[in-house]
DNA sequence: CTGAAAGCGCTAACAA
DNA sequence: TTGTTAGCGCTTTCAG
């Protein structure tokens, strides 16, 4: 009653079987188990047989490494994927998607998170390209690529995803950052808000930045004028978006909407009104969907991305390229889809309409577009 | 003006330099160069600087795989994980986790999702052993890890994590399934609840057949029987939880109570309970937090788990085999947390606590832990 | 249809 | 301190 049940011996450490252990046992050369492995012909079915059933024995399994030191192509069947953190939905959907067409291809995915950090970048990078990685899908962190395109030219493809890369010519999937952050306003405007503010992350993101541009082209076409003081940007995390929600509702002149550009911030928002009692009264459109969305009261009317998409076709331009397709680079701009669910269908309050600032400066427009 | 801006000429596709290219540059032996790239010492400072000089002005990067073909302790830096799924919130914080401290050992990842596909966990497994893996983190899917074991008796480390595995003695770290699920319903019944449901995953996932173990195991310490009609199994998506739901809650007899042993089963439940706008009459507890637990109202009460400490600490016993520890195999249980937030402390109807039932049948025992 | 020899990029072992 | 040789596990080339 010592120990429970061990039918197997302390199994001394063994050593792997190489092709040659599985040419002896099967009694042909070396070379017919390459065939045979590589499902290459000239194999006589029967040695081909033994073969098969030699390796099987011997629990054989080929060095895809040792292999690709002298094959022609040189492709380890894998692929470097660079992006923001594993553990951010966001990307972790698109990881997914990439994963799902690299399978297809028979390729494994390395990825590496860059938590923002630029020299992380670079270091993720040097480790993959040590590992001969086929190829390389970018999250771009830091403000040139140009780095990579020393790699690009050696034969190893790169694209990249929800950023644009800069110093370099190549392949880009991204979001329609600038025209989903207008849609997030037309929408705000439509239910009559003129005091719309915007909640931006860190400048030296470029999404957060083009979905700045995008609220304020969409704030002049409909003939608003940017007040400086509903602008908030460098937000990263959900506890200080609700502090700076909280802020802004105490302003003498306060946001009668919401437009926040970013999931953690859109979390914060929502906590802050919630808070003050005052989700009902202040509209909100978040940039990036929420998992439980439709389960928070009001529902959260977002601008939803499609990582799915973003991933799929990223992985479907790098094997196209290791397809040997040498097209020019384009970006592709997935668009995005407003999911009205009741937050961001809020009026603005009657007053609000017709006499927008006591002490604002300006004129307005009066267009509307 | 028919080129934007074109500086770099068409780039021909370059050959990778090798350890011979920076030797022959620096105008020394392969082996100095080896010797340098790889730290190793007598070679004189001069000498030294020469080769980095070279190696830097060839963009030299060395081939981990070439040299791990005949380096004594033959190891990629790479280990292999499989996961349920890269796009599965738990599973992709366990990955982070895991990340981080591979990285602190200059270890890279290669992730692999199951999607709870049997199969899919062979032909991973045989992926990453064929691209030799140092060590594999697997969340078992299969019902026999048997197979696993001749990869360890060859020196790839493994270790479990989220499911213990079965035919083979390996580290594992799992969630207090049980335990976790005992809390669940004493928090319940504490609130005079004794009619609770259970919501289950799939019975062939193993932290679904322990949940409900503990779910089973704490009614009877509390004194309930159980009620094979509260007890649904079998549910793995939010729309079918949603739909049982509604239909438990038509019973004569409906639960007071819900203990969802799973995330999309505990957004299923609420989204049914506030359908028909009963979510602050009947109390729900779910096994797993949901990111917006806190925004929903009421908010979800939730056995959070602890996805940081089970990734570090699987990802420790990895490193800490490659390092050469050989003490037996252990199972290290992380246990979970009651974050208690409104949905779980609705209490019973007082009718329902002493006529739990008319037409049921047992007799009730009356004790009360 | 089959196999022997050379070599991929690198490190180990040994010389110089 | 440095370089030379062999060889890791495999594919290529080319001869049988």
């Amino acid at each position: 009653m010592t120990s429970v049940s061990d039918d197997s011996p302390p199994s001394p450490r063994q050593r792997r079987p190489t092709m040659r252990d599985v040419a002896q046992l099967a009694g042909v050369g070396i070379k017919t188990v390459s065939r045979v492995v590589n499902g290459e012909p000239n194999v006589s079915p029967a040695t081909a047989e033994r073969v098969r059933r030699a390796a099987t024995d011997l629990l054989y399994e080929p060095d895809v490494h040792a292999g690709n030191l002298r094959r022609a192509d040189g492709r380890t069947r894998t692929l470097g994927l660079l992006v923001s953190s594993v553990a951010n939905p966001f990307a972790a959907q698109v990881h997914r998607a990439i994963e799902r067409v690299a399978t297809e291809y028979g390729y494994a995915v390395l990825a590496a998170s860059l938590e923002d950090d630029p020299d992380a970048e670079l270091r993720a990078v040097t480790a993959l390209a040590r590992r001969r990685v086929d190829g390389f899908i970018v999250t771009p962190v830091r403000d040139d690529q140009s780095y990579l395109r020393v790699h690009a030219d050696r034969g190893t493809p790169l694209v990249c995803v929800d950023r644009a890369p800069h110093g370099i010519e190549t392949d880009c999937v991204v979001t329609a950052n600038v025209e989903g952050a207008r849609d997030a306003v037309r929408h705000l405007v439509s239910f009559g808000h003129r005091r719309i503010a915007f909640l931006g992350d860190l400048e030296r993101i470029e999404t957060a930045r083009l979905r700045r541009e995008g609220y304020l082209s969409e704030l002049a076409a409909a003939g608003i004028d940017a007040d400086p003081a509903l602008i908030v940007l460098g937000l990263h995390d959900d506890v200080t978006a609700t502090a700076v929600v909280r802020r802004l509702l105490t302003l003498p002149d306060p946001p009668t909407a919401i437009f926040s550009s970013q999931n953690l911030i859109t979390i914060g928002t929502v906590r802050a009104l919630q808070q003050l009692g005052r989700e009902r009264e202040v509209a909100v459109v978040g940039f990036d969907d929420v998992e439980t969305s439709d389960l928070i009261k009001p529902a959260i009317t977002t601008i939803a991305q499609d990582p799915d998409r973003i991933g799929r076709l990223a992985a479907e331009r790098l094997f196209a390229h290791l397809d040997g397709d040498t097209s020019p680079a384009r970006q592709v701009v997935v668009p995005t889809r407003l999911v009205v669910r009741g937050s961001g269908e809020i009026p603005a309050p009657a007053a609000s309409r017709r006499d927008p600032s006591p002490g604002s400066d300006a004129g307005r427009r009066s267009s509307s577009a």
